[in-house]
DNA sequence: GATGAATGAGCGTTCATTCAT
DNA sequence: TATGAATGAACGCTCATTCAT
């Protein structure tokens, strides 16, 4: 029987950040593509090409990856939106090119919006749930139109609620299907959302 | 031989009915409050007042028990808004009883909706994946809407899919907070489907 | 939901005779088949038609189950190696009637000889393993052909257990194989024991 | 999360090799002394001062590790039996040794050697059931023997099989009971396989 | 006597986490 | 700092046995 090999020397030291990036992609790929509970931190370790040990100096557990990866993507999401509302133009064609912004992010990262949902574990640093401040994005636009009376006024949350599931159902629906196109999902959906919540009332304008 | 040895006597039997009542209730409340990973077996059955081997009496195995949980629960869930679109009426009237069962059906039953979105692997034994009736009958409800006028013509995936999240996020959002009222969320829910699917252009309504 | 239905009347009480052959009959099929540890309780009762709880009126456990058989499978195996060794004529005419014997028996219960070897738990009644009353018999064999001097002198343990062992090869061999024919079989394990363990010295036959 | 609880600090490091062959040594004992079915995996690591995770680092599954355990024993066996049979001399004296190497193995091993016909679930890698390697040599020595002539042709797997069973039947039970002495057990053993499958006939040599 | 639903200890296996190297 | 072998609690599931009916 042959004695204890040596220990290898360890991997040629690379970039912390590289590997905190390496790391982040896998778990994010293998989080969206088989879901939290299939993924164990030995397959996030091999696909990031780092060891096991070495994932517990980035996250302290397994749910602190996951927190972090959600609290990234929404960050993202939330950002874009910001940016998005930001832009010159009527409410209606700032809206537009909001829900552009999210299909480009979601298109980009390949990210199913709704990972956010499929956990019950999740709270972030601030209290937050996860899709919470992508509501409150949503809420703090609609409130900007409700003043500018391009909305007429109602429940903040509970429209909030409704166009964040709104968003997510058009948005994981085009990921699994491709259709119709980005840029027609994305105006359809912005249309829906103007539709839902503009100002007239609905005997004004039923058929 | 290990195997081998005495095993205790069993309870007073109860009648069966009530065990698999017990057991769907047990199920259906810890999936919903923490999720079907962190449920064991053990504890569902300690829940429900049985053992565990006797779980397996009705179902399968774990998964089993809560795609049968699932379907069963968007069974009743479709066949509630079948009845309530069957109703006379107008298309805003019937949508507004639509929502309010959608409500009562989840004031019920104490059961998020969305518990249906939360695991990839439950297909059902006709292919569908969880949420799918639902959105199915939503779709079918916009076709009908589509032929007398009342909606106008759109993707009806897209427009399912939507609508199917519209109805997640106004209903998880009350069932958490319990605000609005019921009957208020329902009429808020059913207001802005509504606008949302509507036949008058936009321009025509914009700000 | 459904009230308890009233307990079925039991079946028809069969002749327990009848029950107990059956169920020797499906515990003999099932653990040759697929061995003793992958039989259920179950298996065996749904296989012999009655109900598990039934199978204990007859047996005390399951290793009580695979004793019994593998007693009555011996006792058949003794019985008729008595009776074929008390036929008349000479040794070897004797000795291919016994081993013709041994085959016809196999092939009418198409059992696995070894069966009796497969299990570490099993002791008879009388302290006997499994085996060792073929191996007396043959033995007892061994000890008429060498008081008439047609077998030479040895260790009546040892020759008895290498015996044992020619007679499961052979038995093994033909009954997974079915070549050469159950009489051609039969006739070259007969010669082979005749050779291996006649009167005449090594030195003497040897090339 | 329910399977996030801190784990507990491992224990100082072995060397590799000898755990496994602790595993080995347990896994090998414990399966002799009460049979496959009836040792845990946590008894085998027990035994081999282990954890019963690290098993799985070393064999895949628990039948893999009895697959392991049986392809080692027979290669053992096969090699002792080819380094004996090519060693210089007429076949009686090449037979004699080759017995003797086959006690001299199992006394070292203290190893059941029909741990191989316990289980009907392994299948070598190439296809072979436990115990077909060794009969596989046995029948090239008798094929050996019978083109120098001292051995009359017969059928080759008939005659392995009995072979076969010889051996086991005289090593199962010399390790039984210890008795006769190896050697005299071994060239016991090496005179009936001699007198059995010698070239006279019965006719020639009966008494 | 016969039934089979109920029981729960025990199994094989997984994997988040630790820490000696 | 990085590594990955080692750990063991926890899991889903099985099935010999019991006993109310």
């Amino acid at each position: 029987m042959k004695k204890a090999e040596p220990r290898p020397a360890q991997k040629r030291t690379r970039d912390p950040d590289s590997k905190r990036a390496a790391l982040q992609t896998a778990a994010i790929r293998l989080f969206t593509d088989i879901g939290y509970e299939n993924v164990s931190i030995a397959a996030i370790a091999k696909e990031a090409g780092i060891a096991v040990g070495t994932v517990y100096r980035f996250y302290e557990n397994k749910l602190a990856l996951l927190q972090s990866m959600l609290e990234a993507l929404e960050y993202e999401y939330v950002e874009q939106m910001k940016a998005d509302w930001a832009t010159p133009g009527g409410v209606d064609v700032r809206l537009d090119r909001v829900c552009e912004g999210l299909f480009d992010l979601t298109a980009q990262r390949n990210t199913l919006l709704n990972l956010m949902s499929m956990t019950t574990d999740v709270v972030f640093d601030d209290g937050a749930l996860p899709g919470d401040h992508i509501q409150a994005q949503i809420v703090s636009m609609y409130q900007d139109g409700v003043r500018s009376g391009a909305f007429r006024a109602g429940d903040v949350d509970l429209y909030g609620a409704m166009a964040h599931g709104l968003v997510e159902g058009a948005v994981m629906r085009w990921l699994r299907t491709g259709k119709p196109s980005q840029r027609e999902a994305a105006l359809q959906l912005s249309s829906v959302m103007k539709y839902g919540f503009l100002s007239r009332q609905i005997n004004e304008t039923g058929p």
